[in-house]
DNA sequence: GAAGCGTGTTAGGGAGTTCTAACTTAAGGC
DNA sequence: GCCTTAAGTTAGAACTCCCTAACACGCTTC
């Protein structure tokens, strides 16, 4: 009966803002436990009315319970989607820092739009791609500091061509040839001749 | 002089979607020779008029030259943008289905949103990182082929125990809270009680 | 209880991306 | 050389998300 407001099942997905507009306001329901207009703005660097009319439309999708010149909060659904995001927000962001050693403003940074490009599904992979890192026995426990020092500088190709001789080559001449492509774009390839 | 039209440095940078269709005209000139504006509506799945309405803003940016009912073709700059969006698409796609397991038709739809989200640095890293699993004298030729042993069965910790207790736990402990956090998510946590 | 101020809303408009419907151009068959 | 048809364009509108300007609410302070 309250189906005209509520009940949105099979409806158009959410926009990629509208998840950013109900993670801010579930992050900021627990950092303060009253969540206002002027906090969401600043958190996501829009003005206030703009939150305003994002509010009615969450509050049209059932998203939110919003009554104007009242304290915002989620429903139980826009809590689901709020937290989920959050949720890949941070995996993702874990992802950049600890594994790739990405500088944590930009890895914040680039965590909140990919937030929006992955499933759940794939968040589970890098999760569980994290959790078996550690867990690997073959790894050992300076198997990521092993790693920034490639970073650092790459080792040159003999010293692991015993290893790397006994692999299937398949996979490092592809990956060469993704790095090649770039420099070859970067020096001008008159590719359109 | 040609400036009003070309000299367009110190500009709004480009949307997404813009990338998206320098990045299908590249694509397409690669397979085809001659790219048609019917083409590029198929593979974006856009109407026409909508090809040739963004056709006109990016030439006014100098991304493409375009005369109307001629064949399309990127400019030098349009390339050099369509081939380092192609470049971040074909990394993020190995990545997701080398290394994480995720299916191909899911992978590549995920990599065409990844791609805009990612800076070209943080791409390197991800490249480097897949260098580094083959090139790691610690990891062997197996290693990803434990990976994927552990996602369809994960070990108990207890088989591991040994090893991780060598390790800083702080890693894995954070990284279990946020697994623990999505089930909760899950089971309906009534964290608005 | 009225003034002042911070917070929030309404009104109206603009940029970006998309669509449908209707028109135009180009190209091949006869 | 005309006629059909596929390809492309123009016109006009919708939707999303953002803004500024102006107005409304509510709380403190006198």
């Amino acid at each position: 009966m309250d189906k005209a407001k509520t009940n949105i099942s099979a409806e158009k997905p959410l926009t990629s803002v509208m998840e950013d507009y109900l993670e801010a306001i579930f992050d900021l329901d627990k950092e303060k436990k009253v969540v206002r207009v002027k906090d969401i703005a600043k958190r996501l660097g829009v003005k206030m009315p703009t939150v305003t009319s994002m509010l009615k439309t969450l509050s049209k999708r059932g998203l939110v319970h919003y009554e104007k010149y009242e304290y915002v909060e989620l429903s139980d659904k826009g809590s689901d989607v709020g937290g989920e995001v959050h949720r890949k927000h941070m995996v993702l962001r874990r992802f950049l820092t600890d594994i790739l050693n990405i500088e944590l403003n930009i890895a914040d940074k680039e965590a909140c739009k990919m937030e929006h490009a992955l499933s759940s599904g794939t968040l589970d992979s890098i999760t569980d791609f994290m959790a078996f890192i550690q867990a690997c026995p073959r790894v050992g426990e300076d198997w990521l500091e092993r790693f920034k020092e490639y970073q650092r500088e790459p080792w040159s190709p003999d010293k692991c061509v015993k290893q790397s001789e006994r692999f299937s080559c398949e996979f490092m001449e592809r990956t060469a040839s993704l790095k090649q492509d770039r420099s070859l774009r970067e020096e001008g390839l008159p590719n359109r001749s």
